[in-house]
DNA sequence: CCCTTGATGTCGGAT
DNA sequence: ATCCGACGTCAAGGG
């Protein structure tokens, strides 16, 4: 990894056009090839990159830069599609190269995955006496996340989401289109699960006879197993 | 700006939690106190960060951090929410400031605003006879991208999108539903327009009798202004 | 390999 | 401030 703080301007041509004033900027330069230019603000999103796999060419400027000022111009072109980032260095003042390895990658926890599987666990939650069909239900427009029987007969087909807006709904509301003409399974129920329900999302619900159930995620996972609330 | 390469190791908890193993990683803190862990490959995504607003406290291990062989221990929280990145750095290999300024920003051309004006400009491109009405008509649900009136009699509302995906279909269906209910307007035809076309959103376009045109934005761009294609 | 969905999405504009 | 849609979205999982 190559890291260098210069004064640049910078243009970015490929699925649209961008272009950067000149400043101070650090410029990262991945082991894989590809560069991010961070100003010294905002969140985690460089002002400009270029993503992996690309080449990265160190040339000298010609004589109109030279004119202009620049120092030496980086050229990085992606290798699958003609997206091209060019950098005007005008004024080097950190260069330094480092050896960093392989990353072992991120662990993660808590995601949709992981409250689905936990609601399938505690089915309870959508009121006494469901029972799990199966989680990834298959049908021709995909899989809904729950299907369960209800215990007045019938079943009910459950959308979980970590936040729930009106997308899932819409999503749900297909899915039960769908299920519905099945006589195996119907009538077919909607119930609408997410850590956080939207007002328009639960407004649309209620219109379309869908059940909304707010999941308490520390709740479940304490349910489910009382240490891993430890981290 | 402050560039660090350290052998670390960090936990995030916060909208989920999540570890990252021991290994040597780039941080960056930047001026606003928000904080980025790269590794040497992957996307521009950081492995781990913070978003300000956030604070940075570095404090020297507890015993048993110390045990592992931790050097400093890094604690970012978040000004406004619980979310919070421990890193434990075990080997400091890099660490220098520098002073960025403020960046003055990206400028962008090329995206669904351009389009949009290119093709009220070239409105022939729905077919010979149609006179642009106006762009961003004004409805209850939102302004519609254009509306044009049709050479047979009757209106047309086209969306306009860089990508076209169902997404988009299903917006442009709300909007006719809404626009042929006007006797001014009736009978209004609808017209998707993208630089591409999901088959997805192309077949549920036909089934709703929704028109595709698919959008040469170079071509449009070079018809617009030939100059402007050189950058 | 294409497609679909989720994301600690981020970011900007409008309400 | 919140809500909503676009993004050079990226990235993972399934067919």
């Amino acid at each position: 990894m190559r890291l260098v703080v210069a004064r640049c301007s910078a243009h970015y041509t490929g699925r649209l056009s961008a272009h950067l004033p000149l400043a101070t900027r650090l410029l990262v330069v991945k082991a894989d090839g590809s560069v991010l230019l961070h100003s010294d603000g905002g969140s985690y999103k460089p002002l400009n990159w270029m993503s992996p796999p690309c080449s990265l060419v160190v040339t000298a400027p010609d004589d109109d830069a030279a004119g202009r000022g620049v120092d030496q111009v980086w050229v990085v072109q992606h290798a699958k599609s003609d997206d091209r980032l060019v950098v005007e260095l005008h004024e080097v003042l950190h260069d330094s190269s480092h050896e960093l390895g392989v990353d072992p990658g991120l662990v993660k926890d808590g995601v949709e995955a992981h409250l689905q599987r936990l609601l399938a666990e505690q089915v309870h939650l959508l009121g006494p006496g469901h029972v799990l069909v199966r989680r990834e239900y298959p049908t021709a427009i995909g899989p809904v996340d729950l299907l369960a029987r209800h215990p007045d007969g019938g079943t009910v087909a459950v959308e979980v989401k970590r936040r729930g807006d009106i997308d899932g709904v819409e999503q749900l509301t297909r899915y039960l289109e769908l299920l519905g003409r099945d006589p195996l399974l119907a009538p077919v129920r909607g119930v609408f699960a997410a850590q956080e329900i939207k007002p328009q999302a639960r407004v649309l619900a209620n219109d379309r006879g869908i059940g909304c159930l707010v999941l308490d995620y520390d709740a479940m996972r304490g349910a489910d197993d009382p240490d891993s609330r430890l981290f």
